[in-house]
RNA sequence: GGCGGCGUAGCCAAGUGGUAAGGCCGAGGUCUGCAAAACCUCUACCCCCAGUUCGAAUCUGGGCGCCGCCUCCA
């Protein structure tokens, strides 16, 4: 069985094959840093940590870079609004960024890059792409000339005609064709800038992802990925001046994940419809989050809901507490259907990495589990591919009160006193929120949200 | 207008040619002092119409409805 996944770029399933043996290069565009990251974000950094983490267990070395675009517009005009310094501002939702993504269990990047820290990169690529003639200057302006690249728009599959037809051509636009994209941007007076040959200015926003999957992972990587939204033109526009740029292909892979809606439309800032990541972590635990989000195909949209959002917290509950109450350590008899299960789970994510399609086999472990008490280490190890089973150890505690409560209601209990065991347990779960269970190994108590 | 995607049970959601995974909710049951947890059982004319095929949720054509990209957005 071999690993499957589609390729945006030949719309197609097609099989990964690296281009080092078991070494993946692996290039996922990050956020603009000028406010906190909401839900979508929160979907591709979670979709592509588990398409990341499943090429590690299957025996890669990924080695995984993700920027941050800490200059631009709106980062200029948010520091401006709030009278702050824009490198306050985006070191500010960098953290941020950590802060949030963190707690959805992605892994850090092997390397993070801040699109400041390579200028000089940038601006040697833009050079090389005026020698080259794919670029010319217009005013401080360097501009990309999309004509001269026969293949543009062969990613987004959209024809170079059409999309200028559909764009509105200004006159005071120094750009050849309206298709035409910034590589470096003249400063205005009073906004931040770097010295070049081409006066005071700073990096259009396509050319630092070019840049530094190239600085970081050479000319032709396998596997970049990103939001649908940015398949045109951010993608495109990396091909563009890339290939142009090195005359080789960029990237092997292309692949772009599904929307969050809500309300049956695409969240995202410009819309003004986000819900923040730090806001549903209010409501739910991190790892609830995450399993919210890979329980829908990554290429599928996500009509986000907060019923729905609860309905994950407890589903995931019930896998939590098999891999808790059951004996993980690992025992060489187990039952076959678990061998058939484990089979079935690796096939799901071998197919376009189906975490959704996983999710449900490991329900189906689940009954295997809590009726023969034998698998739960495989349970745990297929869970643990999808970043699940995260802080099971952590104990919790009660207060001294809650325990002389939990007692109080054995005493009753064992004394046949069933009417106060009752109100005691009751009282417990109205007032304390913990719910008793009583098992054959005793009581068990457990929260409840 | 161009390009792309989606429509599966009350809700969410896999499945892209072999007769519908899984989750939540609901109903019944086993277990339990009663519960809880767990387990068992039950719940789908796959948006509509036509076609191809021995066989279609899956392929083709035509509808209807919804969404996205074409401007910054994960």
């Amino acid at each position: 069985m071999s690993l499957q996944l589609t390729n945006t770029f030949s719309g197609k399933k097609e099989k990964f094959v690296s281009l080092v043996p078991n070494l993946v290069r692996f290039y996922l565009c990050g956020v603009t840093v000028y406010d906190y990251c909401h839900l979508g974000h929160a979907r591709a950094y979670v979709s592509f940590d588990m398409v990341r983490r499943y090429l590690m267990h299957r025996g890669y070395d990924v080695k995984f870079v993700q920027n941050f675009t800490d200059i631009d517009d709106k980062i200029i005009k948010r520091a401006h609004e709030a009278g702050q310094d824009y490198q306050a501002l985006s070191k500010q939702f960098i953290e941020a960024y950590h802060e949030d993504i963190d707690r959805l269990f992605v892994l850090p990047a092997t390397l993070y890059t801040n699109a400041t820290d390579y200028i000089v990169q940038m601006q040697d690529m833009i050079e090389g792409l005026i020698a080259s003639g794919h670029a010319y200057i217009a005013g401080g302006d360097v501009c990309f000339s999309v004509e001269n690249f026969k293949e543009y728009g062969k990613l987004s599959k959209k024809v170079l005609d059409d999309l200028i037809s559909n764009m509105r051509v200004e006159s005071s636009d120094a750009k050849r064709s309206p298709a035409d994209f910034v590589l470096w941007k003249a400063a205005k007076p009073d906004e931040p800038f770097w010295e070049s040959p081409w006066g005071k200015g700073r990096p259009g926003w396509h050319i630092e992802c070019s840049a530094m999957a190239m600085d970081a992972l050479g000319e032709t990587i396998d596997i970049h990925a990103g939001g649908e939204d940015l398949m045109f033109p951010h993608h495109e526009n990396e091909i563009a001046q890339s290939e142009s740029f090195t005359g080789k292909r960029f990237a092997k892979y292309w692949m772009h994940n599904g929307f969050v809606t809500i309300n049956h439309e695409k969240m995202s800032k410009s819309l003004h419809n986000f819900i923040r990541i730090r806001d549903v972590l209010e409501k739910v635990d991190g790892e609830s989050l995450r399993f919210y989000l890979l329980r829908v195909q990554y290429r599928n949209p996500l009509h986000f809901s907060e019923p729905g959002l609860k309905e994950s917290q407890q589903s995931l509950a019930r896998l939590r507490e098999a891999v808790i109450t059951h004996d993980r350590s690992e025992t060489p008899n187990f039952p076959e259907a678990i061998t058939h299960l484990k089979e079935k789970f690796y096939a799901a994510m071998d197919d376009d990495f189906n975490a959704a399609e996983a999710i449900g086999v490991l329900f189906e472990m689940l009954r295997v589990v809590n009726t023969t008490s034998q698998g739960a280490h495989v349970l745990y190890e297929l869970g643990q591919v999808l970043g699940l089973f995260n802080d099971l150890d952590k104990t919790e505690s009660v207060s001294d009160e809650i325990e002389a409560l939990i007692e109080a209601r054995q005493q009753a209990r064992a004394s046949k006193n069933f009417a106060e065991s009752d109100r005691l347990r009751d009282e417990l779960r109205d007032v304390h929120g913990v719910v008793l269970e009583d098992g054959a190994g005793g009581v068990r108590w457990k929260r409840v949200g």
